[in-house]
RNA sequence: GCCCACGUAGCUCAGGGGUAGAGCACCUCCUUGGUAAGGAGGAGGUCAUGAGUUCAAAUCUCAUCGUGGGCUCCA
């Protein structure tokens, strides 16, 4: 049955396209006023309807919300007895929330659950909807003993029509849209099982949650499971161990991480470009402890609101110290220990501070959340009147960084004032909105709003950054804090001799120094470019004549600073070449008889491939070229 | 923290109530080679930790620790 042959009752969505002959049959929705609705929703008369097709993005979301409830179906057709909950469409997917006596759902019974959804998908049965009353479906679900269903029905608004959505004899409570018919359930996959609490609160009963995916057809599955794989052969953590680049060890603790010398050569390399680049932009670095008493924590408010993210304090000579969770207020404490002019500012002072945060032991993945971290931070302490100014140094700057290690695709949001609670005036609020504002643009750069989404103390912008297989990364963040300045009593010498408080703004452009490096690491798929990669060159002998040629090259380089290794190993150069490779070493050079003889090596590069043969003098002029980090 | 799964050699993993396996890596020897794995041999494990069941536990049970997937997407 083509949907074109499907007949939709007067007034509704179909119907309206039908008339129009714009009913397809791969039209699986509709679009009214912008909001997606079905087929069979009633629309009113001189409403601008407008079909979405198969392929449609916006078809997906429907696809994946139906292609749940047939998974719904399938799970209680082979597991009776088990209850259902919500499972709506997510991002490149959907899930099925169920209550089942016996727990989570194994591998082999997702196996199971496919099988069965595909048999129920043989029938091509219509998605049917069906308006009822709340007594009704109170009914209907209550003799079906679904008792979250009730629970959701309760919650549903007195002007919100209570619909029911029918594939063959199984029913969810559900407000749709779906597509006609299961026909259209062509490509899907069940990934995954996983806990999660109801109405996602810990205080609620645990459900056992199945993720799967569904496209309008197999190639767009094929092409999403593909990339699925593609995200797994980065992963850093994976990459961080094939490469011999850091490890965490569970006897000194989850989310505590160990440089190993690889890693902790590309990690000194990103610091050193960031010290300089810091320099060249009107940065001063500081450097400041590891902890501090309770005074400091209680003034900047810490203890207040964030004690739950920090460490136990630790007793010295009966004074209470906290490892601190953000380096702020020993920043602060150095700008307050002298008097400060107007003339001084604005005062940027940058570190590589290192902080502790206490991580719920679930929360710790690899780099990307851990317990402690280096936040590449920096305080700018100015005038109101230079904040403008300030947000556009921060905003270029931060560009050009990322910039740097290949993240030029960036979705950057300005977060302003939260309704309900915000400290500080709100036209200065609105002032300092408007310099960001008009910082981005001064820069060129576009932007969206988060309206309400700054933090109680400031608005403040972040940066999101796109890798290199689409995924999007936060990094970079600035915020004005009109808070601490208050809380510190900051204050400055103006013009007038009086006593004038500063502005301040908080920035990381990297985020965290583990964080950015696992990103960048699953970006690069561990090749990193020669800049800073932990070996830049491996020398290939062909023969044990010719390690010592080869190791005298390797001093050579050395000595101007390469990072180069000599495989001597007992192996044919096959091999050899091969072992590079699976280091990602960006150039490899063999030495045999030749190369020898003539004084030179036969270069091979990751990025330029073969380049023959080149003497000693132009192979190190060819590293200069290529080993130079960006431009500060 | 909570739910589920997992924890066996440096790594990737097989096995599974009767005392430990493979491949890669490592070491030794042979081979001295020309652009993605030359050959042979060897060494390496309290099977995460602790307790219990059993004649016998890496295997079954429980606890602990750790790792992974999730726990903000609201019928």
């Amino acid at each position: 049955m083509s949907n074109t042959e499907i007949r939709y009752e007067k007034g509704t969505a179909g119907a309206f396209l039908a008339e129009k002959e714009q009913l397809r049959h791969d039209t699986i929705a509709a679009k009214v006023d912008g909001k997606v609705i079905d087929l069979q929703t009633s629309v009113q008369d001189g409403a601008t309807v407008a079909p979405i097709q198969a392929s449609d993005d916006e078809a997906q979301e429907v696809i994946r919300h139906s292609t749940a409830h047939v998974m719904a179906d399938a799970v209680q057709r082979l597991f009776p007895g088990t209850k259902v909950t919500i499972g709506p469409s997510i991002e490149n997917g959907f899930y099925y929330d169920f209550d089942r006596d016996s727990g989570g759902f194994t591998e082999e019974e997702l196996a199971d659950i496919e099988k069965e959804m595909q048999a129920i998908l043989k029938d091509n049965k219509p998605f049917v909807r069906k308006v009822v009353s709340r007594d009704d479906a109170r009914r209907l679900f209550s003799g079906m003993q679904e008792n979250y269903k009730l629970e959701l029905l309760d919650a549903i608004g007195d002007d919100v029509p209570v619909t029911l959505y029918y594939h063959g004899d199984w029913v969810d409570l559900c407000a749709g849209p779906h597509v006609p018919n299961t026909k259209f359930i062509k490509a899907f996959k069940l990934l995954s099982s996983a806990g999660a609490y109801w109405r996602g609160d810990a205080k609620n009963k645990m459900l056992s949650r199945i993720y799967g995916t569904a496209f309008s057809d197999k190639k767009a599955l094929r092409a999403h499971l593909d990339a699925l794989e593609e995200a797994k052969k980065r992963d850093h953590r994976k990459l961080g161990k094939e490469l011999d680049l850091f490890s965490i060890d569970d006897q000194i603790g989850g989310g505590l991480v160990l440089w190993h010398p690889k890693g902790a050569m590309v990690r000194t390399l990103i610091e050193n470009h960031w010290r300089s680049a810091h320099m060249k932009h009107g940065y001063e670095l500081i450097m400041t402890p590891h902890v501090g008493r309770s005074k400091l924590w209680e003034t900047s408010g810490h203890l207040e609101n964030y004690a739950d993210d920090m460490y136990a304090p630790m007793d010295i000579e009966g004074n209470p110290y906290y490892i601190k969770p953000m380096n702020c207020p020993f920043h602060i404490a150095i700008y307050r220990n002298s008097l400060k002019s107007y003339r001084d500012l604005p005062l940027r002072w940058a570190e590589l501070g290192t902080v502790y945060r206490f991580e719920r032991s679930g929360q710790l993945h690899g780099l990307l959340r851990v317990r402690g971290f280096t936040q590449d931070d920096a305080h700018i302490f100015m005038r109101l009147d230079q904040l403008e100014d300030e947000i556009r140094r921060v905003v270029r700057f931060s560009l050009k960084l990322l910039g740097d290690y290949g993240f030029t695709d960036l979705d950057i949001m300005v977060a302003t004032r939260p309704e309900e609670k915000s400290i500080g005036d709100p036209a200065v609020w609105e002032q300092a909105e408007a310099a960001l504002k008009s910082g981005l643009e001064a820069e060129g750069v576009a932007y969206t709003i988060d309206e309400g989404g700054g933090a109680f103390y400031g608005p403040k912008i972040d940066v999101k950054i796109k890798d290199a297989i689409g995924r999007v990364w936060q990094c970079s963040t600035v915020q004005v804090d009109f808070n601490l300045p208050e809380r510190f009593d900051l204050s400055y010498i103006g013009e007038d001799s009086g006593k004038h408080r500063p502005v301040m703004i908080h920035r990381a452009l990297l985020g965290s120094i583990e964080r950015f490096f696992g990103i960048m690491l699953e970006h690069y798929a561990g090749a990193f470019p020669m800049w800073l990669a932990p070996v830049q060159v491996s020398l290939l002998t062909v023969a044990d004549r010719h390690v010592e040629f080869a190791r005298k090259l390797e001093s050579a380089l050395r000595e101007k600073q390469f990072r180069v290794t000599v495989n001597t190993d007992n192996e044919k150069l096959g091999a050899k070449i091969r072992q590079t490779r699976l280091a990602r070493i960006p150039a490899m050079a063999v030495i045999g008889d030749r190369e020898v003889e003539e004084g030179g090596v036969s270069l091979k590069t990751r990025a330029d491939g073969d380049l023959g043969f080149m003497d000693v003098e132009k192979f190190i002029q060819f590293l200069e070229e290529k080993a130079a980090a960006p431009e500060i």
